[in-house]
This record gives C-alpha cells, structure tokens and sequence, in this order.
DNA sequence: TTCGGTTACGAAACCGGTTTCGGCAAGTCT
DNA sequence: AGACTTGCCGAAACCGGTTTCGTAACCGAA
C-alpha cells in the first residue's frame, strides 16, 4: 500500500499537524517534543520522533521564521570590485560552504556588492528579510564596517581571517604567519643569508601577521633583517615585478624573496627575466596563497597553499554553532597552510655581490622568442 | 521626532498590519491593493502603495510564502567535481546572477553538490523546502536529469546553454557558433588556407554548435574541409597538447587551428614548443571561453571572451519573468562572444610543407632557459 | 482524605502575510 | 420602484509552525 493518498505524485509535504495526527496529539506538542522543551515526557517524545522520522517530517523553515526569526540560513555577501580577489578559490569555498550547511540542514543565500556603503545595504536587506541569520565575512580589513554593523545589529557572523581588535567575535583564520616563518626557515636551510620580503596591502589584517611571522623566521634562523630588504603593499603582479626590481637595485641584493601574495610572486618572474636571472637558482622565490598560476610558471612557483574548501566548511560550522547560541569566544579556529613545492627555491648558485652586478651590467637581457612567462 | 518609537534604535520591521492601520484599512485590502487584485478601487490602491513606500514596508518573503509557496529566491545549484570547470568565470557569474535578483527585490541561494545523484536530491531539497522558487542550470548536458526532474516537479528552471531538445525550456546562451565561424574568417582573412578544428567534450551540447559554427565559416571563406584536421574531446591543457601535436604529425599540416576551449588551446602553446614553431607565425590560434591565462601565455591567446556578468544578469532575469508566470518558450536570448585580439593568430609565415619539414626534421626543440609557458 | 505542588499535555493565541466569503452601497435594468 | 448587478472592502479563515496559558492527572505529605 503506498502511503501517498494525494493525486500528486510528488506528495505534497507531510505538515506538523500530519505528524500531530499521526501520533496522536497536537501539533503544539510535536513542536516541543521536537524543538526539546522540557516539559515532554520521555515516552511521548520518542513516540513523536519515531513517527515524524518515519513520516520524513521536515518543519519548513520560513514557517518556523515567521515566530523564530531564524531561517537556517548562512548569509555572505561578496566584494566584487576586487578585481580577482578571491577569484580562484571561490568555487573551493562556496563547496566547502554549503557542504557542511547542508549536511545540518542549512541553506546559504549569496549576494554580490561592489563594495563599501552598497554591502552594508545588502546586510541590512537580508537581514531585514530574514535571508540570513548569519554571515560569514571573508577578507576582513583592518577596521570593518561590516562587523560595526553586524554587532550593532546583534546578527551573529564568523570573521575569515582575525581582526586585529578581536573583541568579542568568532573566526577561522589560516596562520599565514606559521607559513612566512617556515618559508625562512626553508630557504635558511638552502643555504641562504639575505632574503627579502614582500608584504601584501596594509590595509589587510593578514599583512601584520605575515610580516612577523617573517621577523620570526629570521629570528629563528639567527639571520640579520635588513629593513631595505623589507617592503609591502604589493598585491598585483605589477606592485610584485616592481618591488623586486626595488631589491635587485640595492647594492646587496638579496638571493631569496619571501612574498606575502602569490600574484605578487609573479610578478618577479618578469623582474628576473629583465636582468637574465635564473628564478629557483639565482634568485629563490617562495609565496602563499596557491593560486593555480603557480602551477603555470616556470619553474613552478614553490608557495603555501590554503585548504579554501577546509576553510569554508569550518566557518559554516562555526557561524551555525554560534546561532545556535554557543558563546563566539570559543568558536575560534586556525588552520595551517600546506607547502606546495615547485622549481622557485633551491640553493643560491650566486652571491648577492655576483647579483648585483649582473644587475648593474644593466642590459636588457632578451627572452628567447618561444616562450617566457611575460 | 524620530518616527521609532520602540526601544530599539534598529526598529522592528514595518509590517503590513502597520500600513494597514496608517491607511485606515485593514490588511487584507493591503494585501489586495500591493497584490494588483482587480476588486481595489484605483484610489484606495494608491493611497495604500504611497503608504507602504513612505513607511519603507516590504512584505517579508517567507510569510508570503507560507501561503504563496514562493519566496522569491532563486536556486543555483553548482557542480563541484568538475575540476576548474567554471573557475575562473563563477565570480563574475555569482555578481552578475546576485545583483539583477538583487534589484528585484530577490535573492540567491546557491547549493553545491558532486554531481549526478547527488544533484538531483539537493535540487529536491530546495524545491521541498522552500528555498529556491526556480533553477539556473548551468553546463547543461546532451540529456539532463536535472531538467528531467524539475519538468516533472513543475518546477521554472532556465537553462544556460541550449539543448539539442528543447522542449518547452527557457535559455540563455552565448553563440559559440557564430564566435567558430568568425574565428575561421578572421584566420581566412589572414590569408591561411589549412586551417584544424579542436573541439570539445562530446558530452556538452555546445560542441556540436561550434562543430557547425567552424564549418559554416569555411564554407563562407570557401576553404576545403580536411576531415583529418578535425578532432575533439580536448577540454584540459594535456588534451589540447596531444591533438595539436596530432595535427602538425600529418603529411600537410594545418597553419592555423580553431580551438573551442581555452583551456585546449593553451596545450597547443607546448605542443609548438616542443617543434619549434612560433605561436602566431607558424602557427596561428584562435580559441574560446576568455579565461584569464588568455593574457599570461606570451604570444597572448586571441580568444572570443564570455562575458559570464551579463550571462548571470539575463539569467536571472529570464528565470523571475518564467516564475512570475511568463510561457518559457518566449523566454530565450542569446548574446555574442566578444574578440579578444592576442598575438597567438596573424599572417601565415610558413607553408604547410615548411611547416611538415619543421616537424619530421624530428629533433626536440630546447626552449630557453627563462621563460616558456611548459 | 484533603491539600499543595509537579508533570505533561491540550487549547488557543500568535507570527505576517494571503485568500475566501459575504455584505453594503451605488448603479443598472425592467 | 423593486430586483439584479457590480464594485469595493471588512471580517475571518488559513498557511505551518511556535509559544503561552490553563488544567487534568498524578504525586507525596499532612
């Protein structure tokens, strides 16, 4: 006998109330029985969710919402404007997003904005709407508007990446620090002495972290810092050449370049073809990020790759503990990134002094005409 | 005077019993007059629309739906086990897609799922609870499950890309034949005579389209077909490599091929490498899609660019016309790929023996040391 | 046996909308 | 003038849940 006495095929929806009918009592007492209320007897309650699991019974959230406020729903809002920002790893991360939304029965509404007051409104709206009850806000700045708002709003949201004034709120960040550390340590182990390093924007949080996390590693290494040798605000692949170029001029240039940034990373491919180095012999490279353009060069950009799948599933669950009422000072979580080695680092083949003088031989050096990466 | 009069600075929603009161009616009547119901005389429907606007009311999507079945949400459910499938495009696509749902006072959630089955029953899940009103489906394929199941759900679904059988389905698609057909008049026009063919995965419906669009543009250029300079199924770089180098193996080789991925036609970079051929001299490519790597491979890819924001906007916009009642069959745009010029095509510079000379003379071609793209 | 206090659940209000139903007033027809 | 439409809107039911309130039944203690 099948269950199904409509004329639909597709069943419509088995309601609370077939389920209150199913077990004999009201509706209001399947809503308790379900939502855990403590005034249920251990008898009616598994009674009631025997039978609404065997009835597949799934409360539809939006009428759930209309008394909770709260729809089961995981809200991001994406920055458009940053031209190729987090391009790459979208797909990786919306994946990890909604695998572990899905699998607690949640759902995520997206939405684009071209930044600045126009995300705001966005938030307000769905907010208002009640198309999240949550966000997760990737790419934090130093002084966010977003959390401002947020808290101002009492709407819980998990940071991807830490704030430099933390507060009180939940995050998940990938230690970028640990990474620029062992990148020194890598290349001390290679044998270098002088290495330069490449920050990303200031306006970013993450940039603090990695410049310490360099000092460390150079600390650690027992290798002196020299500050002419530190520079930042490199985020395109322009910024990295002309940083590079900056280092190569120095009367002591390093042999190893430590970039806080991948697409900064590649851009010194083009400053070594201009003066005829060699990168992964005469000039060392190590970044982070692991965009797929590391795979594309020659030799292959050796950089620290982040889990952008792992990173999304950890906020997700994270930002839906804390809706659910878990206290966001416990919902903090860090994660490492993994070396991906490729050709761009190996043990220097010239001193800094044979570097600079080859730079300052000063002709153009012509790449051949089959190839070359710029 | 501040209108809020409760405690919280961020006031309540406004809601309709609110314009109800402010109006003088009741909310039924609100309902009746925002709703467009035909028994609302025309002055008391205006009052009550100059109302709602003043006091900033929107009516809150999942109350309506409880009755409604709707909430203006539509659902995008993307495929993550195609690896970079649409990578580089998803960003432009989620802005395009999120900003015109955006205008319309809709929003987007978006699901991710591994493929096949799995897909099937996230669609479900949406569809059962609510959480999306209709579908954009991207990458269709020659025979869909998934427009199987959502015609039998009676559920509104738009389609990117066409299908061999359409059906009742609203589209959009870009018209990868039409960019075919020019890239071989273009060729043509450099004056290049044998000119290959590198399709894509059988699989997708386009190929059979750009299969037409490469073959009406040598019919209109007048040139011979040489079924052995056609070739498909290359979708990644490896493919693309292994079916230039089939090409440039036979007795008369092509001067210029037609590439119907990107990602194919960067393969061919290595396979000219590897025989010494110059890109856009010896060999000339045209290829399609517009993925960023167009610009770091040197000679530049000259490529027909998608524009994946406009595909997301007309998109949207075609699934909430189809939702809000609209016959799908009067719902179907297309739009033109546009040029991309690189350097990878130009005037032939070899014949088609020189160029089998080039490639029996059988030694391996040394790329230079700083650079090549393989 | 009576009383006060729990326990466990039914009844009903409520959330913010939509939609049906019915009735009043004005206009139309005979 | 009375009957019949028609236009317009209020009243109330309804959607699928949650939550408050009240009370019957049970409990142990006096």
């Amino acid at each position: 006998m099948p269950l199904t006495e409509d004329r639909a095929v597709q069943a419509t929806r088995v309601t609370i109330s077939d389920v209150a009918d199913a077990a004999g009592v009201t509706k209001g007492t399947v809503s308790r029985a379900l939502n855990d209320y403590p005034d249920i007897s251990e008898a009616t309650r598994t009674r009631v969710l025997r039978k609404a699991k065997q009835m597949g019974y799934q409360p539809l959230a939006q009428a759930q919402a209309i008394k909770t406020g709260r729809t089961r729903t995981i809200g991001l809002v994406l920055q458009t404007d940053i031209p190729g920002a987090q391009r790459p790893f979208l797909s990786d991360f919306l994946a990890g997003l909604s695998q572990t939304a899905s699998d607690a029965s949640w759902t995520m509404t997206v939405a684009t904005s071209a930044g600045g007051q126009e995300m705001l409104t966005t938030i307000k709206r769905l907010v208002q709407e009640r198309k999240a009850d949550g966000f997760i806000l990737p790419r934090t700045f130093a002084n966010d508007e977003r959390v401002t708002l947020l808290r101002t709003l009492k709407v819980p949201y998990v940071l991807y990446g830490r704030l430099q004034d933390i507060q009180d709120s939940a995050w998940f960040d990938i230690l970028g620090e640990e990474a620029m550390r062992d990148a020194v340590l890598r290349l001390a182990q290679h044998g270098h002495q002088r290495i330069g390093f490449v920050n990303g924007g200031s306006e970013y949080n993450f940039s603090r972290l990695r410049a310490a996390g360099f000092e460390n590693g150079m600390n650690e290494a027992r290798l002196d810092i020299d500050e002419s040798l530190i520079t930042g605000d490199a985020m395109t692949r322009e910024q990295g050449t002309a940083a590079t170029l900056g280092m190569l001029a120095r009367s002591l240039p390093p042999t190893a370049i430590v970039f806080a940034v991948d697409m900064a990373a590649l851009g010194a491919y083009d400053a070594a073809e201009k003066h005829g180095l060699v990168i992964g012999q005469d000039l060392s490279l190590i970044s982070y990020d692991g965009i797929p353009e590391c795979q594309w060069v020659r030799p292959q950009l050796t950089s620290f790759r982040v889990d952008s799948q792992m990173a999304g599933s950890r906020l997700a669950s994270l930002l839906i503990r804390q809706i659910r009422g878990e206290d966001p000072t416990t919902l903090r979580e860090s994660a490492k990134a993994m070396l991906w080695p490729g050709g761009s680092d190996g043990p220097p083949r010239r001193s800094p002094i044979e570097i600079a003088r080859i730079v300052r031989s000063g002709q153009e050096h012509n790449s051949c005409e089959t190839g070359g990466t710029a």
